[in-house]
DNA sequence: TCGAGTTTTGTAACCGGTTACAAAACCGGT
DNA sequence: ACCGGTTTTGTAACCGGTTACAAAACTCGA
């Protein structure tokens, strides 16, 4: 015989049931404490007046409010929605709730978080990617726990994951290199993000490791967006003597770079090769099939949520910094390159490395 | 001469400028009602404190945490990506936060919601699109604001933001019959959901309002996903006489059907065209460009936000029903019927109607 | 200068939980 | 039946704000 609302208070609760509200609060935080009769009759006044504790009540006593916040420098872009969704899958099984931060692509939104967070009463952060600067978390990290995933600080007092982009890197030009192609390319975000300067100094890297040289004019630097891949490819395809293999900072980039290289008449592989960074939702779908590089997004969100929920009942738990592989994920948008008499060589795998 | 963090009390506030407490919260909420003199002395001691005022506290007080929840059968989605979007823009610069809930695609966890929101302390709810059954949104509505975003259900206490999809499917239809296509099929997502039955029979209205017979052969229907478009296209193209053109109830099952007929060899538009519904992120970058109709979410996320935080602030404001038109998108993915000796006329849209 | 009317201010109760502390009830052993 | 020790229970203070109400401090005209 449930009554009105459920939006009873403790004291109706604990009238009804002929005990203190410090009772009914244990029957419900620490059921263990309370004697068998009591639980019993507790129990039924709740159900009874379909009572359910006042959660803002509750966070004013403990100080916690069980919400936890995601930050992300834009919820439009698919890296972040899968990252999201495993946050998301962990939570739910929580009784914790995520905040959604957006910072719009503005640096300086996203600095702002670090003062807006801790008055929110909120009680641990996960910030996502972002091509932002360089920020400081270990400040944050005093207050709450946090978790980074895809972002290339490390300190001490946060846990971080993040895919091993060098190595990735290296296999995506080791592939090219064994399709032929000696003159390969980059397309990237704009280098005033430390994200930007990364991919960069870690194409230069893997270049170097393979014995290639480093040329400038193959290179086209961008919006992080759909629209930069795009133009930074026109670019490159206008050149006299353009890469034979173009690499995408993102997978995001390089579907604009196979719409460019559609409109500009080149054929993908068979005319240039074009390949990805992160295996985001609907890769697999292009046309052509994009190679590129699986990035665990989802995997990830899933362990930055669970160690922060770690961390969160257990202040102990260790912080967690975690590189993961990535995995490269041949596809059809790269292929031997054009002209080379090797290329069946090339294309049963058959070159040495 | 800013202390501590920024953690002090009202009473330390009060204390530190020498009046009540009464008076510190007068000056945050309604400064017009304290003397100049006073005001004086608590702002600056707020600044000299640092005091930033518990919004746990006060949502205690006056039952109100400013924060809304947006809710999502998968937050792995552009459409949701771009909705989501939207009214985190316009929330941005209001005092709301955004929680986030996500009911991983089951129908049980999306109506389990009801139940929980009101106990959370929650503000509004906005219901973004969610391929589930039909809900019953006015009880839920009777508790708080409710905005829904592309979802069938329009009762008269929620306000209600869906593109038109009848006249959509509509301009997509004649779209393809100036193209000289009589063979028109149709990739759904499965029937067990209200939006795939919609988009059923609007097709089946559209195509009988063109003069066409619907043929149950050239229809197919499966997951909402990518995959689900992919499957649903390779059954269709295996058919002895498969449809000339084929209309995809989402762009991401559009970019899908693309793909499976890239694998099969068929070229779009050549031999086959294919068309989306709601112009996702990445539509027009497709290899070819996607024919599609533009689903304004973004623009909806902003206006559902925007009307629930209008509801918010003057109980009076009025419910807003709104259906947008959807914009015709045409690119390359659609094309003249194979083999039509008029293709020209049709190119040059030259036939009637 | 007084006092009615208006404005500003302070006191204290309240929102709905948690929890320290003390009191009450219970336990088994002599 | 009594005792010390343990477990269960209740009282009341507290979290940090808001706000009703009454008191205090100002108006300004007679």
């Amino acid at each position: 015989m449930a009554e009105e609302k459920g939006s009873a208070t403790i004291r109706a609760v604990a009238e009804r049931a002929g005990v203190s509200v410090a009772t009914v609060s244990r029957v419900i935080n620490n059921p263990d404490s309370v004697s068998e009769t009591r639980r019993e009759k507790v129990s039924t006044a709740i159900r009874e007046l379909n009572y359910i504790p006042n959660p803002v009540a509750k966070a004013l006593g403990t100080s916690k409010l069980r919400s936890l916040a995601i930050v992300v420098p834009t919820v439009v872009n698919t890296f972040m929605a899968e990252a999201m969704g495993g946050i998301i899958e962990v939570l739910e099984q929580s009784s914790y709730d995520a905040l959604l931060f957006d910072a719009q692509e503005s640096f300086e939104r996203e600095r702002q978080f670090f003062t807006i967070l801790p008055n929110k009463m909120i009680e641990a952060a996960i910030f996502i990617g972002g091509a932002g600067q360089q920020l400081d978390f270990s400040a944050l990290a005093e207050r709450m726990p946090v978790a980074l995933i895809a972002r290339s600080e490390t300190p001490e007092n946060v846990s971080a994951f993040i895919g091993d982009e060098l190595q990735g890197m290296k296999r995506l030009v080791v592939h090219l290199v064994d399709l032929g192609h000696k003159k390969i390319g980059l397309i990237s975000g704009t280098m005033n993000s430390s994200d930007g300067v990364r991919r960069f100094s870690m194409f230069k890297q893997a270049l170097e490791s393979e014995g290639l040289q480093w040329r400038p004019e193959n290179c086209a630097v961008g919006e992080w967006t759909i629209e930069g891949g795009y133009q930074s490819m026109r670019k490159l395809l206008k050149k006299s003597n353009p890469p034979t293999a173009v690499i995408c900072a993102t997978d995001i980039m390089a579907q604009g770079a196979l719409g460019a290289a559609y409109q500009s008449g080149m054929r993908v592989p068979q005319d240039v090769s074009v390949v990805g960074f992160d295996n985001a939702l609907g890769s697999a779908y292009l046309v052509p099939p994009l190679t590129t590089l699986k990035y665990p997004s989802y995997r990830m969100g899933k362990m930055a949520a669970k160690s922060v929920l770690q961390k969160l009942e257990q202040h102990s738990a260790e912080y967690v910094h975690k590189q993961l592989p990535l995995e490269l994920l041949t596809r059809q948008s790269s292929g031997p390159v054009p002209g080379d008499d090797n290329r069946a060589d090339a294309s049963r795998g058959e070159r040495k490395r």
